[in-house]
DNA sequence: TTCCGACTGGGACGACCGTCCCAGTCGCAG
DNA sequence: CTGCGACTGGGACGGTCGTCCCAGTCGGAA
């Protein structure tokens, strides 16, 4: 309804087309449907897009700048208590229940990005979009890593690169299990697996400790459920 | 051209979708598109399927089921010689790697799968045929998770269902990120992470000894690159 | 008041989509 | 030889797609 700036109506449909995906896919998310979601007319569109692979393109640029707030809890920012969470597995912990909780409080935002991904690696020359998506989201991943590092003093037995790549790799994962699944449970549990996994990238086990550990002696699973002996 | 059985004309269709799927995504796989990959008419398209969400319901179904010797070098059956890999970390290791070779070998297998996935759970009347699809991947990791577990003794500290679906999250985590980056040197090393990563499961730490661990002392990676001390 | 840029309405285009139809061909089992 | 089932060719349908066009409205800056 503003008036002014194009810049509005290009973000406006941009976030029109990025609630369609999310709700019902990339192939549903036609030129008049974004128009018709963001309550404009069909011409408009073609006022502020070139085409709909403009739109697109921005759409992938744009899309992960808007969810770094909802990753984790603000590991970005320095402003982070060290007391409260000394140890790097409860910090891995945290950030990727957390991460777990955006995923069930907002379903359609992952699963747009993830479908999203899909239809840019599809074709040859829209890869790079990915390409650039996934750039940002192990910039991302870095500057949670580094702080938990620079916090907790952890070793890592790769490039920190690597490891943040590794936590994109988890994440994508757990947001796959979530969309497929739907089970909160199940989701969450995998977040604890993920946390035990990333620590397991430390140097030396002695570096975390398992609070979740069964009870001391022999404990654990070997065949099924019943069995924990 | 044989000119007996339906199924063969079906099986014929289901292998041309995945291929153009796999190629160029599943927005490619129309009717016309399907039928002229698999060299026939149009007219027999629907002359085998009753309409097109009938095979892309039984190309998900079906498309698990032809792969499952990819997956890994056959923990399935009972045939594989404990004393070539005795620990449960190396057995993580060579299932990873030649999992990743089997992605790299033929990528448009898994990207078929993955962007039939995506396509499953955008609509909530497919999202059970991914269900479907995981349910398989799940029972598939499950067997070799028991496997190695009976072979090596592991102790897990989750049921083996999560363990198991742990590593199909592992395995889609992977997956995407090959497909992104198309670098196979970083997803071998996704896979080494993720063979860590499975075994940071076990209850003990003595169950798994990495043998990519670093020099001794006081050695890991706390900032960029170069510091390795 | 003028003007510009944002935006609308509607129509139109060529192309492709899924689906249906039907007369006709061909190979093999009976 | 007959029949049946697999398959073809082509045409056709109603619909939706992306894109373009254009006369016209309207708000605010000049």
């Amino acid at each position: 309804m503003a008036h002014h700036p194009v810049s509005e109506t290009r973000a406006a449909l941009i976030r029109a087309a990025l609630a369609i995906i999310g709700r019902d896919g990339v192939e549903a998310a036609t030129t008049r449907a974004i128009a018709a979601e963001a309550g404009l007319a069909l011409a408009s569109f073609h006022y502020a897009f070139r085409s709909r692979d403009e739109l697109m393109a921005e759409l992938i640029r744009t899309a992960v700048d808007e969810e770094d707030n909802a990753i984790s809890p603000g590991y970005a920012d320095e402003s982070f208590d060290p007391a409260t969470a000394p140890t790097a597995y409860q910090h891995a912990q945290i950030a990727f229940h957390a991460y777990v909780d955006s995923l069930i409080a907002d379903p359609d935002r992952e699963k747009a990005m993830l479908a999203l991904t899909m239809w840019a690696v599809a074709k040859a020359e829209t890869r790079p979009l990915a390409a650039i998506q996934y750039s940002k989201y192990d910039t991302l991943a870095r500057s949670a890593v580094e702080a938990v590092t620079a916090l907790t003093g952890v070793r890592w037995r790769m490039p920190l690169d690597e490891v943040s790549r590794f936590v994109v790799v988890l994440s994508d994962g757990i947001t796959l299990s979530w969309l497929i699944h739907n089970d909160a449970e199940q989701t969450h549990r995998m977040a604890d697996a993920a946390a035990r996994a990333l620590l397991a990238q430390a140097v030396s086990p002695g570096d975390y400790d398992y609070d979740t550990l069964p009870e001391p002696g022999l404990p654990g699973y070997r065949a099924d459920e019943g069995e924990e002996r």
